[in-house]
RNA sequence: GGUGCCAUAGCUCAGUUGGUAGAGCAACGGACUGAAAAUCCGUGUGUCCCUGGUUCGAUUCCAGGUGGCACCA
């Protein structure tokens, strides 16, 4: 029997927590959450996790599944998703993948490529040294180190130019080497389901769900976690904000304020890299029953046909 | 009702001694392979309230209108 991951995607707020529980209980199967943030046990009110209700009404995995204190990124999460899949469609034909994670989500459906962990104190190193020296120094030795990366790197940003360099001098290759930019086959039939509206309604919801997580106890949250604020996991809108406004650097209006606009503008990033995606189908909140006929639709169609994204 | 002030980008406002305009914020577009809720790049989006007048030419000057604010009645 075919194996059909669905994943229910689309930007911040649109309401795809309701949707993929929605699909799961159709499908009588579980969840795999695709989110970088919710998977945090840390972080609840400013992740806008699943509530108690929500989690009882369909498995969730990956959600409050780790600390914010492992260095997590999109590598490990395919490493732990592939075999949690494999487990699934064990018991289900289909599973259902819900989040606005974008490179998670394609870490999972097409893989990236497999690259050795860099030296933490390389690392460390050249930070001090795009503060000290400025990134022309960096340029400088990636051009040496990876003239085939340097060629193809967007030169005005810093952390790729730190990502390639460390790769380089931890491993001794150019980071070009392990670039292969090749999609891995996975052995099950992926269906993408895009959920997105009218901007200006976007927006509204969005404010209105930061108003509602800073009643929930967002600042309460935050400060609990702020002495661990320099963690890449904390570099998040909805917890950064409130660390300006501890260190007294803005208001608290201005915090809230912020929280809404970077919500708003990382809604639009969602929006960009999931739109460039011909593979998904896109719906509107409230069109569920569209969405589970157009589904079962894809579901019946002959295995293997499913338009994959252009690789970048 | 009278007098005064104001009306320019989504918002707050500059500005043009008359040659169709620019800042901040907001917004919009894009890139993306181990930080991805990250990181980086790019873009003014405009009946200068309306109608006349003066002028080669009016967003700018004049008159009237409309709307807003303030004060006096």
């Amino acid at each position: 029997m075919q194996k059909t991951l669905i994943i229910v995607t689309g930007p911040t707020g649109i309401g795809k927590t309701k949707l993929g529980i929605y699909i799961a209980r159709h499908f009588k199967t579980e969840i795999v959450s695709a989110d970088s943030r919710q998977i945090f046990k840390e972080l609840s009110i400013g992740t806008a996790v699943p509530s108690t209700e929500e989690l009882l009404m369909a498995k969730h995995h990956f959600i409050h599944s780790h600390s914010i204190s492992e260095n997590y990124n999109a590598s490990k999460y395919e490493n732990e998703a592939l075999p949690l899949l494999d487990r699934l469609f064990q018991m289900h034909n289909e599973v259902i993948m819900v989040g606005g994670s974008m490179l998670y989500i394609d870490a999972v459906c097409k893989g990236i490529d497999i690259i050795p962990d860099a030296d933490p104190e390389i690392r460390e190193a050249l930070k001090i040294r795009l503060v000290q020296e400025g990134v022309e120094s960096l340029r400088l030795q990636l051009k040496k180190l990876d003239p085939v990366y340097y060629n193809q790197v967007d030169l005005k940003n810093p952390a790729r130019i730190i990502h390639a360099l460390e790769i380089c001098l931890t491993t001794g290759k150019p980071y070009s080497s392990f670039r292969t930019n090749q999609i891995k086959e996975r052995p099950f039939k992926i269906i993408k389901t895009g959920l997105n509206c009218d901007r200006e309604i976007l927006h509204q919801k969005i404010n209105l769900r930061v108003d509602n997580m800073v009643k929930d106890g967002l600042e309460e949250e935050a400060r609990g976690v702020y002495p661990l604020k320099h963690l890449n996991a904390l570099n998040t809108v909805g917890y950064r904000e409130w660390f300006a406004f501890f260190d007294g650097e803005i208001s608290r209006e201005k915090a809230i304020g912020l929280i809404k606009r970077n919500s708003r503008r990382y809604a639009r990033k969602q929006i960009t890299w999931f739109g460039k995606d011909p593979g998904t189908k896109w719906f509107e909140p409230g069109q569920e029953n569209e969405i589970i006929e157009t589904i079962e639709k894809q579901i019946k169609k002959h295995p293997g046909t499913i338009p994959q994204a252009i690789d970048h």
